[in-house]
DNA sequence: AGGATATACTCACTCAGTGAGTATATCCTG
DNA sequence: CAGGATATACTCACTGAGTGAGTATATCCT
């Protein structure tokens, strides 16, 4: 358990879930973030490799280095059975109800999630639609607290809370594409 | 110029424009911000410190240690005229369009606008609404490129722009709310 | 022949953000 | 009036996010 580890939102996921499907080296990696989902993140190359570093002191993922004639060496990497129950543990975690953290966090649960199949997508966004109606209602109730004076909470809280609600009209519209799309959905 | 400096978004704006009004030491300055701006800013005791350390280094701010009789000595800060330029910088430079930098950045300096007076802040709202629109166009224009198949851009994009749309009726109700306040508007 | 582009990774850095610790004084409660 | 909570004021050591420039080789194009 550790830590509960408030400030997650790490990129960290999106390479341990790459790596879950199959090994790739770091370069690989970025060129499939760059593809798939630059969108959502915007991983440099030195990031990349950084948080490789870091996941193999952590034990989740283990490289080794393949010599090739022509190219440079490179360090290919495979995710660990440790690294493997992480990953899953947290794509079955609903994201905290931070804006940002549901941008990134959430969409790309939906994408690893849509890679397993529809019916563990359809459960994510539900359960994601849930946690999100239960962090608006808190800021709803906050909002009644805040004293008439305090001007720049109230903005404050007041965008969060639009955001929050156009966030699950977002997730309502994630839904129905999930639960209308053909089975031979494509993932690029 | 320097660098344009891209990802801003840092919170040292806040601390200098509470300096830019009156000298103060670090713990005065996080128990203003948690009362004034909590909602906006979380910033703890070392991060304020940390940073108040950084401005000074780069002779943004100066501060001099007061004895005290009882309670322990304090280090009381004031901006420098290099800190004041840079400050009035950053006020008056539209937040780039990034919804969690709009949150922060743009309340922020909404906050310090409507301290100087009501006319500044309805131009800084103003000026922030056709950023954003601007931004809005990008993004929509970005949308059309997109692939259909990269059903994982098109959602992220998707949800940027519902963002976007839903901070432009904030920026909306904003201008409302600076342009009949009555004048001897309190700023706590 | 020369430059752009692709492969593959390293290094050294700044800034965001946390958590625990230190030391003293005052205030409240039983 | 002893003992603990709370307020004042700041320090230290850390993890992580994120960037930018650099290195080295090979292939492709004109």
């Amino acid at each position: 358990m550790k830590s509960a580890s408030v400030g997650s939102l790490s990129p960290e996921y999106a390479l341990l879930g790459l790596l879950a499907r199959s090994p790739a080296h770091g370069y690989e990696l970025h060129q499939k973030l760059s593809r798939d989902l630059n969108q959502v993140w915007h991983l440099s190359q030195s990031q990349i490799y950084n948080i490789l570093n870091r996941l193999e002191s952590q034990d989740y993922i283990h490289g080794s280095i393949l010599e090739q004639e022509k190219l440079p060496a490179k360090r290919s990497f495979e995710i660990t059975d440790s690294g493997k129950a992480h990953f899953e543990e947290w794509l079955f975690t609903p994201t905290h109800t931070s804006v940002r953290a549901i941008r990134v966090e959430f969409t790309t649960r939906l994408y690893f999630a849509l890679a397993v199949d529809l019916k563990l997508a359809g459960e994510i966004v539900s359960a994601q639609i849930a946690e999100t109606r239960s962090g608006l209602q808190k800021l709803l109730l906050l909002q009644s607290t805040i004293p008439e004076d305090q001007l720049f909470n109230r903005l404050g809280l007041d965008l969060r809370i639009r955001q929050l609600k156009s966030i699950l009209e977002w997730l309502d519209s994630c839904l129905g594409l999930v639960s209308t799309a053909v089975p031979g959905i494509t993932l690029r």
